[in-house]
DNA sequence: CCATCCATCGAATAAAATTCGTCCGGGAGC
DNA sequence: GCTCCCGGACGAATTTTATTCGATGGATGG
């Protein structure tokens, strides 16, 4: 796993930005053949550098109108319940992100709901609910910005 | 902007899961002639409810090692100093993600950084020395997890 | 200076994307 | 009930792309 050069560092800033970049286009992208190309996205793949390939869905056009961040507090900071209760976190279906911190808040939890009713559902069931859950806050999320990791960095 | 259909939200499911799947399997695994899905394809694409196609990268490989959470909580609540600042916050190359939120506090940051050092300069040069922020509390993200939107919800 | 190694290249082959004419089925209007 | 119309699906043909593989060249280390 030798370290990054220049042209790694703009195939994954490319990929990143579109990642349904041909492989052709790609290539000339970064002024290498195709079969070079190819051979380090590969490679980044492989090692680990490229995790996956995900299409960003409007959450509004899937009816999912409603997002919310929940900080979640436990009761007890043992690791077992703090393992189980990270898992639950982020198999439920609503779950977007889980941020596991340091603090007073154990984890924050993204959800995305269709309404209030169930956010309102949602929060009841499948957080205040559980035993090891001493507390939660929630907060509505007005909006939501994501952006790529700074690939140029550390270089 | 017809509502989705069963197939869509396989589509989109299995794109979600790897954007980079041939049009060719994703044809197979929703049972649709490849033409057919490709068309259907676009239609998501033009209609907005496929927002984009990005590669999931490793943070640690790019030399990001620390993750956190910076709450910030601004001064006027006036709507010139809230866009500002947002744009401010968005456009800093160690933002992964930006929360507006309601509650007391307005924005909720997630930052990359390469070490504690990096970390330090950030919240002082990029957050507490801006004018309309008024308090700010960062978090330390031990660890972060992200799945997609649930698709096959709200049918 | 020579041998070695690794990444690149480019041509050849295999596979996939994309286009387009056609067909089918459901719904509206007569 | 019948016919026209429309949208989506199909599949063959074509274009474009991915992928493989042997050869080349520069850098490294002995």
């Amino acid at each position: 796993m030798s370290s990054l050069d220049r042209i790694d560092r703009e195939i994954l800033e490319a990929l990143q930005n579109n990642a349904r970049l041909s492989n052709k286009e790609l290539a000339a992208k970064v002024g290498l053949a195709p079969s070079s190309c190819l051979a380090r996205v590969k490679r980044l793949e492989t090692d680990g550098v490229i995790r996956s390939y995900r299409a960003d869905l409007d959450a509004r056009s899937l009816g999912l109108g409603l997002q919310a961040l929940i900080a979640v507090q436990l009761r007890l900071h043992v690791g077992e319940a703090f393992g189980s209760i990270g898992d639950h976190l982020r198999s439920l279906p609503e779950t977007v992100a889980v941020y596991c911190l340091g603090g007073t808040t154990d984890f924050l939890v993204h959800v995305v709901c269709r309404d209030t009713e169930h956010l309102r559902v949602l929060t009841i069931e499948s957080f205040t609910s559980r035993p090891e859950v001493s507390r939660i806050e929630t907060s509505l999320v007005f909006s939501f910005a994501r952006s790529g990791l700074p690939v140029d960095r550390g270089a």
